[in-house]
Order: structure tokens, then sequence, then C-alpha cells
DNA sequence: AGTACAAAGAATAAATTATTGACGCTGCCT
DNA sequence: AGGCAGCGTCAATAATTTATTCTTTGTACT
């Protein structure tokens, strides 16, 4: 029970001297924490002994512990999010830093909410599976490219096979090789780019499994996919949009990688062993 | 700031007692309590006066001093109404995609602690000053080569000329163009690739300024450089710990873009020219 | 090899905390 | 009224805990 509540209902009961204890404890809690028993004593013109009987009698093993479970009383009371609290939406006060972390934090979150855990393991299943038996296409353009290149090194840490382009000649060319039990992952923000959609028609065809990651918009090469992963962030600044898209991008990702390496003790193995080679390599 | 997350982010640049101090009190936070110094240093066979310098070390005032902290912060964790039903952080009660959000969230923070908004501005003001009239270079490795891709593309949006590479022979060649008023980012995890180290050195022979993104650890490559920006992000599983350094990098990045794109509004316009510009490549 | 420096521990000083015993007060019983 | 039991307070002091100093050890850099 907090130390407070146990003074105020014990206050009755207590004499003078403990009274004026408890009282001075209530109500500067917060400077406890730089008071030594005998600083509180001074404080109240009492002895130190009063003060670690005071403590003894509420049940503490001592002033030391006493003070600690105030402590903790105070953290509870200002719930944690104070510093989060204060500056809360959009504030003058918060610094772009802080600002933009919030603003991550909601795109992620709102990215989250829109791709049901469903989803997301049925993605994770589908890239085990063309793991297995299959190959992993990939494929995004401009800045779309970033984001696929990343994820495809992931997978081949993971030892999945995957072929990355960044450009619609190859890829139209590597999709002829396709067949079922291929995936092809298609990266494309505003998920509209004809060429992309003639891809991932032409894989389709093929009996391939396509998956999507694209802007939370009604736009073709989603209505295409077999699988649609979709991301949410906005922002009326132009600067800041990308980063937002990126980051939530990023976090749905993870999402699927974090289920990859958890499915199979094999892939973690694999995993470790590319992760030390690399080191080695890097760092001869 | 929570000592708890203070730790992680010093853990990098801990001795061996200390991080095992260090590791302890993360581990097993809830017995702080009814530790002493001394119980602490006999649980870890270590000297107490070590504990009482790691807690110096680490800015409190003394043993006491922290356990005092580490109470608000258990206090804070579990958010005062549920004791026992919600247990601490990593419980078997949380989703993986909210305890993957929670780990990327603190190293995010820790990250931030251990880059002084100072440093991080000195850092875009380099590159701003780079952008006018000279060039950007731009280097990493393997996984690195993702961060400094997507760096250099955002800088190239932005209208500041980068020469982008991701091997050492042609960024060799490259550096022989640079002079004074350019600057080199190297992204290294571990900053001690030799090829990297060399370059660097020659880099700054040819009077150029250097900037290293790497581990929060002593490294060759950040005691290299002119401007070090740092990265703190564990976990002990081996697939974790790269998704968050990636995205405590990547927070740590964006800070400089938003710095960048802020300073000047000739520098929002380009980009959003730059943008529109690709839009209509993409979608004709 | 030699020096400089950092880190850890042992010893010790300082501080804080807990206990003891003395003193005084109040209330109550004879 | 006198005396005594019980409680509360405090000063003194014992015990514990914490902080500092100093020495040793190991390590990196000439």
């Amino acid at each position: 029970m907090s130390p407070l509540v146990k003074i105020r209902s014990e206050r009755d009961r207590m004499s003078a001297v403990e009274r004026r204890v408890g009282d001075f404890i209530l109500e500067n809690a917060q400077l406890l924490r730089d008071y030594s028993s005998q600083q509180l004593a001074n404080a109240l013109g009492i002895s130190q002994s009063s003060v670690v009987k005071f403590t003894q009698k509420l049940g503490y093993k001592g002033y030391p512990d006493l003070k600690y479970s105030v402590g903790e009383a105070i953290a509870r009371a200002d719930n944690g999010d104070a510093p989060e609290a204060a500056p809360a939406a959009g504030g003058p006060g918060e610094s772009p830093a802080e600002n933009l972390w919030r603003r991550k934090s909601e795109a992620e979150e709102a990215t989250r909410l829109i791709n049901p855990p469903k989803a997301i393991r049925a993605v994770a299943r589908a890239i085990d599976q063309a793991g297995r038996d299959g190959k992993v296409f990939i494929i995004g353009l401009g800045e779309d490219d970033i984001y696929a290149r990343n994820f495809a090194l992931r997978l081949s840490l993971l030892g999945i096979l995957t072929v990355h382009d960044f450009d619609t000649a190859r890829m139209t060319a590597n999709a002829s090789a396709a067949g079922a039990g291929d995936v092809l992952l298609v990266f494309s923000e505003h998920g509209n780019h004809p060429a992309l959609c003639k891809i991932s028609r032409y894989f389709r065809e093929r009996r391939g499994k396509l998956i999507s990651v694209t802007r939370h918009t009604p736009n073709p090469l989603r209505t295409l996919a077999d699988l649609a992963l979709v991301v949410s962030a906005h922002d009326e600044l132009p600067y800041i949009q990308p980063l937002l898209y990126q980051s939530a991008l990023q976090h749905l990702l993870d999402g699927v990688f974090v289920l990859l390496c958890e499915g199979h003790d094999s892939r973690g193995a694999t995993l470790l062993a590319n992760l030390e080679r690399i080191q080695l390599m890097l760092e001869p």
C-alpha cells in the first residue's frame, strides 16, 4: 500500500510529533528524495530517532525503506507520461526531435491498426514458403528501392533466396523465370506505376503469389495483389511525410521479419552464421 | 531520465565490471530495493567501491540516489494500476509487435541521449555548408550501405550534391577529388573497417571534414572523425538487435534531415520540386 | 622495455541509520 | 496525594551503509 495513504489512515492515532512527521511527508513528498532522516528531523525540530521510529511504526524496515516507497508512490502518481503528456499535441514548447518522434509513433500505430496480425502472419507464411520451395522476387523504384533493398538483404541473411531488382527491365526479364511457389514483393508507395502493374499481372499469370506494399489508398497494385500490406503516414510538411512513411513501413516489415525469425530455429541459426561470416569479412 | 535507459545507452562504453553491474541492475531492477551497495557487490563478486563508482559515473550522487531512481522507474513502468497483473516490461502477456516497438523506442531514446542537440546541429551545418560550396561523399558497406544509400537519396532530393559509393575502390578513387569544404559521411556500425579508416584518413589529409556514424563504442573511425554521430541499440536476440540499430540510426538521421530542411526555405522548395518531378516520372 | 593511464580493489573515513537507555509526562490506581 | 505503569521523546552511541583515498594491476602507446 502506498505510504502516503498509510500515513493518512494512521494520522488520527498518532502522537503530536508523529503527526508532524506524517504531515510533512504528505506535503513535501517530493523533497524527501534529498532528505536524510537527520535533515528531516532538523526541519521539524525533532530528534532523528523519532523519525526512524515513525517509519518503523508504519511497518517499514527503516527510514530508507519508507523513502524508497514514497519515491515509488510519487512516480506512480504522475503516471510516467508527465514528460510526454505536457507537450502533447504539437505544443509550442516541444522540440523538433520530440515532435518527430511522436508523429512517427502515430504513423506506426495507425499502420499497425490497418494491418491485422492475421495479414502479417499470412505474408510471413507466404515468404517462408517461397523461401523453401521457390524464390522471392523483390522490386521497388526510386525511394521504394531503398525499402525493397533493405528487406531483401534481411531475407537473404535468413537464408531465403531473393532476387532484388531496381529497374523494370531487369525485373521483367527475371519474372519470366517465375512459377508457382514463388512470391513477388512489390514496393510502391502510390501503387500505380504502370510498368510495375504490368509486371505484377504477368507474374500472377505465371501463378506466382503477389504481395503489394503500398500506401493505404485504393490503388491498382493493391487490387491486383494476393496479399497487401498497407501503410498509413501523413503530415502537412512535405519533408516530414516521407520520414513517417519510411518509419511506419519499416515497422511493418520488421514485424514480418520477426515472425520469420521466430517461425523456425533453423532460420535463426542461418542468420547467426551469416552475420558472423559478414562480420569476419568486414573486419579482417 | 530513467536510469535503466541511461545504463543501456552507456553500456557500450563501460568496462567489463561496470557492464556486469549495469546488466545486473537491468535484469534485477526490482531486487535492488533490498540490496545495499555491499550486497550488490557481493552478488557480483566485485568490490563495493566499484558499485559506488558505477553510480557516480552515471551521474548520480551515489548508490542510494541511483536506487531511488530505479525505484521510480519501476513504479512508472507498471502503470500504477495493476501491480501484479501486468508484469513488468517484457512480460509474456505482451505481443511481439508491442515488445518490438518498445525496444525500438528505448533504443531511439538512448541514442538521442548520447547525441547532444549541439552535435546534431553541427552535423547538419557541416552538410549544409558542403552542399553549397562542395560535395558530400557518403559510404557504407554491407548493411551500412542501406543506411548510407537512404541518406544519400534524401540529400540529393534537397539539392545537395552527393557522391555515394558502396565499395572501397570507387570511394578511394573519388576521394582523390576531395578538398576543403567537402564532407565525408562514413557509415560503419563497428567503426573498425581498415579500408574505411584508410579512406577517412586520406580524406582528412585532403582537408575534408569527416563525419562518422557508428555504434557508441570507442572505435578508430569515430576517433578520426571531426564530428561523430553514435548509436546505441542492444538486444540479446541476434535478429532483433539489427532492427533496433536501424531504427535508432534512422531516427538520428531523420533529425539531421529535418534540421537541413528547416534551415532554409530554398531547400524546402528544391525538395518539393524534386518530389513532384519524380512523382511525374513514376506515374506517366 | 618504459611510461602513462585507466580500472579495480582494499583500507579507511564519513555519513547515515538503528538501538539503547534515561528522562519526563500523563493517567490511573490505591 | 503519592506512586507506579506506560508511553513518547531525546541524547548518546552502536551498527550499518556509503564515499573517498590510496595502492595495485593491467593495458595501451610510445
